[in-house]
DNA sequence: GCAATGACGCTCT
DNA sequence: CAGAGCGCCATTG
């Protein structure tokens, strides 16, 4: 594939729709970056504002927002999810057995078992 | 080309 | 369940 990382990646944060969360590790996966989560994070840090992707919607895997090293969007990113209606538990996690965002099996493995 | 960096993840305590 | 340690890998300087 001749498309950047950045721009797979992109591509596949696109896919999460509203009300639900992934994992950076899973995004990682689905774009054919396995073990590749630190580059997801990295894609979205020098992700531009016109850009329409909805990143708020990736969390790490304890279902967390993760902290930035310039602090700021992490209560943004909490107000957008809770907006689409995922709740935040006492310490701010989100349930990812609930809320965990889970693709068809058609263009990937499951990385979830199913309850 | 080598070393450091970072919106991460998994294991073990 | 929370924290520490070690592993990961593309991008940067």
């Amino acid at each position: 594939l001749s498309r950047s990382t950045w721009q797979r990646i992109y591509a596949v944060v696109r896919r999460v729709p509203r009300g639900r969360v992934a994992t950076y590790g899973q995004i990682a996966k689905l774009a054919g970056l396995p073990g590749g989560a630190r580059q997801v994070g990295y894609a979205l840090h020098g992700l531009g504002r016109d850009e329409r992707i909805p990143w708020q919607r990736v969390v790490n895997a304890r279902g967390e927002i993760s902290v930035r090293s310039i602090p700021g969007p992490e209560e943004m990113q909490r107000v957008l999810l809770e907006d689409e209606g995922v709740e935040f538990g006492l310490r701010g996690h989100i349930d990812l057995s609930r809320y965990q965002w889970r693709p068809r099996a058609t263009s990937a493995r499951r990385e979830t078992p199913l309850r």
